[in-house]
Parts: structure tokens; sequence; C-alpha cells
DNA sequence: GTGGGGGTTCCAGTGACAGGAAGGTCAAGA
DNA sequence: TCTTGACCTTCCTGTCACTGGAACCCCCAC
């Protein structure tokens, strides 16, 4: 399979595939003329990095999961301290993001946002006093 | 005034302050040897910077707001507008992430956490079947 | 004069790619 | 046989908003 069909089938650019090599996440064999020849073992691999990156983890955590994934003798309790600590990330993003989202909508409640050049928002950005 | 002393009264580093000039965001005066000299604007500037950064506008956000909070003729409905935009922004940011959460927190929940191999949240990336 | 705590510039790195240039390869159609 | 166009390759740059660090200058107190 070359890069195209492995994008088309797994749903991510040939750009990220390629760098996906780069950083030695997976390793697709190389056919004469120097395409990349991909194995259902690769295809595999990358579609599993697309669900991982979907979830949020970073790409070091990808690796850190896909070695957890291909070693047999892995104990659960170290994948679920990469989702914990994720997770725990993910919770704290979402608290800053809502805190965030409360401030401004009153601001943006409170604007008129008319042609008038009065503005609770700027007057907030600015210190109010 | 001299970049420390901004750092400080604004909280933010000093390596912030001259990157907003870098990029044009702040134009402090230069004392003869050199050294960046800050007015009480300059100053002000930056806590304005400060604030919508920490509301999460982007940088490009900013130069906008700060061209209006400096237009006495401005319309609010303009200010408005990138605030609502940003708002949307934000909301959809908060939307991805409660999904990350809540597919992650049952999976971490799913996962016995303990030395044996099997885990769910492995299955689950790698395509469980 | 020396030490330390300011300040300056400039360059590289971050994360996870995306865009684009310049060029090689391959199968199909005229 | 030639050409077209889709595909592939590598390599370099840019993104965003800084951060870290090197190498150097400036100023004041001791």
């Amino acid at each position: 399979m070359n890069i195209g069909d492995v994008a088309t089938r797994t749903g991510l650019p040939a750009k990220t595939i390629r760098y996906y090599e780069d950083i030695n996440l997976i390793k697709p064999l190389r056919d004469d003329n120097g395409y990349r020849r991909f194995r259902e073992k690769d295809v595999h691999k990358l579609n599993f990095l697309g669900r991982a990156r979907a979830l949020g983890f970073t790409i070091e955590d990808c690796r850190t999961l896909l070695a957890l994934y291909e070693d047999e003798t892995r104990a659960s309790a170290d994948v679920k301290q990469v989702a914990r600590d994720h997770l725990t990330q993910i919770e704290a993003k979402i608290a800053d993001l809502n805190a965030m989202r409360d401030t401004l909508s009153h601001l943006v409640d409170a604007c008129a946002g008319d042609d008038r050049p009065d503005c609770p928002i700027l007057q907030d950005l600015g210190g109010k006093s």
C-alpha cells in the first residue's frame, strides 16, 4: 500500500503520516523506487495513533501508549496512569475555558453592540475603574 | 520606568513585553543607554493586553481590540463582534474537550489498573474489534 | 575595581503539523 | 513513443505566542 491509500484508509493526511515516520512512530518499508510501502500492521498503528490523538493525547503520550499496546506483559495500571493524567489536564483546560466563557458571555451580553462607542468589554479590558 | 518594573507592575514577563514591542503592539521610548523607557500609557496598554490574553483572545484579536480601544469613534458593535466570535470558538473548544473527557473517563473507569495486561483503554485505541 | 543585578540583541526551540517548491515515478491514452 | 496527470519523494519554511539561553553592555554599591 502506498501512502495515498493509507491516508484514505486512516483518514490521516499523508503529511501527518510522513511526520509520524520522521519521529519514529511507524517504520514502513520502502519499495525500490523509494516509495513507502505500508503493511497492515502500519495501518493498524496509524489508526491507533489517530484515535489517541483524537482523544487529545500528546505525541509523546501516544509513543508511550503504543509501546504499552505492543507490550504483552504491560500492567494496565501503567496505561491507566497515562490516561488519568491526561484526563486531569483536560479537566483543567475545561475549567479555564469555562471561566473565560463565563466572563466573556457576561461582557458580550452587557455590550449594546450598536454604533455608539460605549462598550463594557473595552472598559473591562482597560481596567474598568 | 524600566522593563523590570513594568514586568512587576503588569505581571507580564519581560520577555513577553519585549515580544509585544517586537510585533508592534507597544512602542516604548528609549533612553540614551538603549534601555526601554515605559510611560504610564504603555503600562496601561500592557495591562489591557494581559487581560485580553487571559480571556484567550489571540494576539491579532488583541491588536484589533487595542485599536478599537484607542479609537474614540468606534462602534461597540465591532467590539462585540470580535468578542462573540471568540466566545463561539471557546464554546467549540469546550464541546470538544467535554467529548474527550467523557470518552476518557469512561475508559479510565473501565480499566482495572492492576498488574494484568488486559486494558479497555488500549482495546479501544486499537479498534476494539 | 569588582561584583551583582539590571538591561540589550539575536538565535533556537516548543507542538504537531501544513504549505509549497523542485523533482522522480508510473500507468493510461493519443 | 510521447505526453499528460496523478502520485510519490525530500527539504525548507511557517504557524502561535512565547521561552530559554548565549554573549554582551550598563550602573551602582562596596
